[in-house]
RNA sequence: GCCGGAGUAGCUCAGUCGGUUAGAGCAGCGGAAUCAUAAUCCGCGUGUCGGGGGUUCGAGUCCCUCCUCCGGCACCA
């Protein structure tokens, strides 16, 4: 099977904070863990670089807006590797592929007489890129999200007849409930269409730095068009000189926050049913990371920063923390002290201590060879959880999938105290019984640490090479799947002390 | 104003179809152990489950109502 995950595409203006970071590392998880499952996976994400913000920041820096682009996209795109972040391609709207692409999408939605002229007029934010009507206008005409005053706009430009689309959404959220995810989002959607649709405006005709309208070169599509269709887009030019559009379309899940909602379950179906082009599969919309209450922005001045917390403690902790702290689907806060907290208490005494103690015990009485015995059977229902974790995935509960894994972390370490192998070592009359313990411990260790790599890339890869045992295949994670016999390597603390 | 979500231990939150003395993690206090990154394990909670009312043999869980916070939409401007 295949499945293909998307992030947002992010607006280039912006510099690289925790909210990207935590949308992109989710979709990661899942991808990897699809990986593990043998399934062909793509995992998209990239950014969004047309409109009239970025070519008004190009005109103050003096540059072309392609070179602005360039130069902040970049930021984008080291992010990735330094999340371990394993995404296929990254995509930026300004390629020329895609603007070709989506030239050849809207002109079929034009062709099949989704389109029309008419009047749009109304307070427009150069920085949102976006007119504005009824609470979006804030005091003074001015725009609530910057606070710089709107401008009154009015141009000839061309429609998209969403309007024409109230019956086919309404069919699509009824024939499938989980079309948007959480239901509480479902829900909200579904009122948005509920009180009717009406068309919205394609194209301005004022920006220059855009996609050019195909029938109309005096006009650039509005660009939350040219970003959506990015998802799209990006298959058919990925792989060079291979389409896998065919392959990966519809997607799986497109991941997003739920402030893009709105363009994503309702402009977004719509707008490829009037291309004739299968609506995705799944929405999945994450809450927001708060702190102290408050919704993280740059302007606050309030932000975890992603790339310095990955400097001093890696992407495995920041990773861990954010799926692991904050419910994936909902608003959650996080915090430096919080942080730090699940660092040292989780990733360093439960999960890296129980490699370091296991791995020590081995060296130390039985020369570092995994006893062949017969496995502990009692821990059996605390290490077949795979499946329960995969059917989690599957609904990308992040958080849900990764606390089933943590438990059993939590229950070896038990089963150390309650075994005390280093009794039992000082017997020689249960020599056995240690060597079943032993064997047992390594093996839920590399179990758990197989289910793990998902969301640890980089330690667990540690843990298994020190194990010996480099398969991260979804079947490696059966309790069993790996014989005794291996002779282990060295171990250095996976997760320092800080 | 309409619709949705949330309100559970000091903090962050779980509680599936209503059912045994309402749970976990963190923090705190006490203890055990020594394999390990002094890492682990055990024990310790008199919580008005936001308030009130109702249905039921039984409600955190269902219904009504009110309060607070968040979001969506609408209206006003």
């Amino acid at each position: 099977m295949s499945y293909y995950v998307t992030t947002p595409i992010y607006y280039v203006n912006a510099a690289p904070h925790l909210g990207h970071a935590y949308t992109t590392i989710a979709a990661d998880v899942m991808a990897r863990h699809m990986r593990q499952r043998g399934e062909k996976v793509f995992f998209l994400t990239g950014t969004d670089e047309h409109g009239e913000p970025v070519a008004q920041a190009a005109e103050r820096a003096g540059v072309s807006p392609r070179e602005l682009a360039d130069r902040n996209a970049q930021r984008f795109k080291d992010l990735a590797p330094l999340l371990e972040v394993s995404n296929d391609f990254f995509i930026r709207t300004s390629d020329l592929p895609h603007v070709q692409r989506v030239q050849d999408v809207l002109q079929t939605v034009h062709d099949n007489g989704h389109v029309y002229k008419g009047l749009y007029e109304g307070w427009y934010c150069p920085r949102c890129a976006d007119f504005k009507s009824g609470t979006e206008i804030g005091p003074d005409n001015t725009c609530p999200i910057h606070g710089i005053p709107l401008e009154w706009e009015h141009e000839e430009n061309w429609f998209f007849r969403l309007s024409e689309f109230q019956k086919p959404l309404e069919d699509l959220f009824d024939r499938r409930p989980d079309f948007v995810a959480p239901r509480a989002r479902y829900n909200e959607a579904r009122a948005f269409i509920d009180q009717g649709l009406q068309d919205v405006s394609l194209t301005r005709a004022k920006l220059t730095w855009g996609v050019p309208v195909p029938w109309d070169d005096s006009q650039v599509f509005y660009v939350w068009f040219d970003a959506l269709l990015n998802y799209y887009t990006a298959l058919s030019y990925a792989d060079s000189g291979r389409d896998l559009t065919d392959t990966f379309w519809p997607a799986t899940y497109h991941l997003i926050g739920k402030d893009i909602l709105k363009f994503h379950s309702i402009y977004w179906p719509a707008l490829l049913m009037a291309a004739e082009i299968e609506p995705p599969q799944h929405l999945y919309v994450h809450g927001f990371l708060l702190q102290e209450g408050q919704k993280m922005s740059k302007s606050l001045g309030n932000v975890i920063d992603p790339i310095q917390v990955v400097d001093t403690y890696g992407a495995d902790a920041l990773r861990h923390y954010l799926l692991r702290d904050v419910t994936f689907g909902q608003d959650g806060s996080v915090s430096t002290t919080a942080f730090e907290s699940r660092y040292e208490s989780e990733l360093a005494n439960e999960y890296g201590n129980l490699a370091s103690r296991t791995i020590a015990m081995v060296h130390r009485y039985r020369d570092g060879v995994v006893p062949r015995a017969d496995l502990d059977p009692t821990l059996n229902a605390d290490l077949e959880i795979a499946q329960h974790v995969s059917a989690l995935v599957d609904k990308a509960d992040l958080t849900a999938a990764l606390e089933t894994i943590w438990q059993s972390v939590r229950r070896l370490n038990r089963y150390v105290e309650e075994q005390a192998p280093w009794q039992l070592a000082r017997d020689d009359s249960k020599s056995a019984e240690l060597d079943a313990v032993l064997r047992s411990l390594i093996e839920g260790l590399r179990v758990l640490t197989v289910l793990l790599h998902a969301y640890l890339p980089a330690a667990t890869e540690r843990v298994l090479t020190a194990l010996d045992q480099p398969r991260t295949d979804y079947a490696a994670a059966a309790y069993g799947a790996a014989e005794g016999g291996s002779g282990l390597g060295e171990l250095e603390p996976l997760f320092p002390k800080r």
